[in-house]
DNA sequence: TTCTTACTTGGCTATATTGCCAAATAAGAA
DNA sequence: TTCTTATTTGGCAATATAGCCAAGTAAGAA
């Protein structure tokens, strides 16, 4: 395995890693639908607004999204929408481990 | 948002972190082409055994990949190959930030 | 049984991430 | 200018992650 190659790997995990939040997913779902600012992206995740800047500014570095500055406001957008096709992914993922389960409930061999 | 919904979110987030190391991103980029043992796969990353099974075993919480015991030899298999379609898109957002990048060079608008 | 090979687990340290509060900044309004 | 609203940044404590070594387990060979 090459330098080059291992390069491409960190890339590529530096990203996934960017997404790998449950907030920042609500925020990436979110933002399908359009622009949003951070404090509607605040109301929505819960949390604090620093911690949701803090949220955005991660996934501005990597490139995920790009703002909008109006005023004292900064809307955030998408900027890769592909994404999208992503979670339908993550989504069967989830569904095949949800009937793996019910599959050793069904036939006893629940582990310990 | 409601607690169902959260759940989700929690779910999905669960599953990308285990994809968010670039080792990991190696083992399934190279389960694609079939299954492969634990000493494979450690020759492959570069790491110590025990690291590596620590890695599989990540991947195999998230149900992103399942084992198949022979003798003494266990192989890792990929169960949702699909994730292949999700770097394709990562592989975008790494070259829209590259050309956004050089964008800057050219224009001399490069941060501080 | 003992030895060897293949793998997993425990334990530890180093490092990274998260989330809050408080403080800083930025743009308009008054 | 001062006040207010919107957002970012600094700092800290709590928690999670990663990697190594050493020890444990498991299957087959001798």
């Amino acid at each position: 395995m090459d330098k080059k190659m291992i390069a491409k790997y960190e890339e590529q995990a530096r990203i996934i890693k960017a997404l790998s939040h449950p907030s920042r997913l609500i925020i990436i779902d979110e933002l399908h639908s359009g622009r949003r600012c951070v404090s509607e992206l605040t109301e929505l995740v819960g949390s604090d607004t620093s911690t949701v800047s803090k949220h955005l500014s991660v996934l501005k570095n990597a490139g995920l999204v790009f703002v909008e500055k109006e005023g004292t406001t900064v809307f955030y957008n998408l900027r890769m929408p592909c994404i999208l096709d992503f979670f339908s992914c993550i989504e069967s993922v989830i569904e095949a481990n949800a009937l793996g389960q019910m599959e050793n409930v069904i036939s006893c061999k629940t582990k310990k």
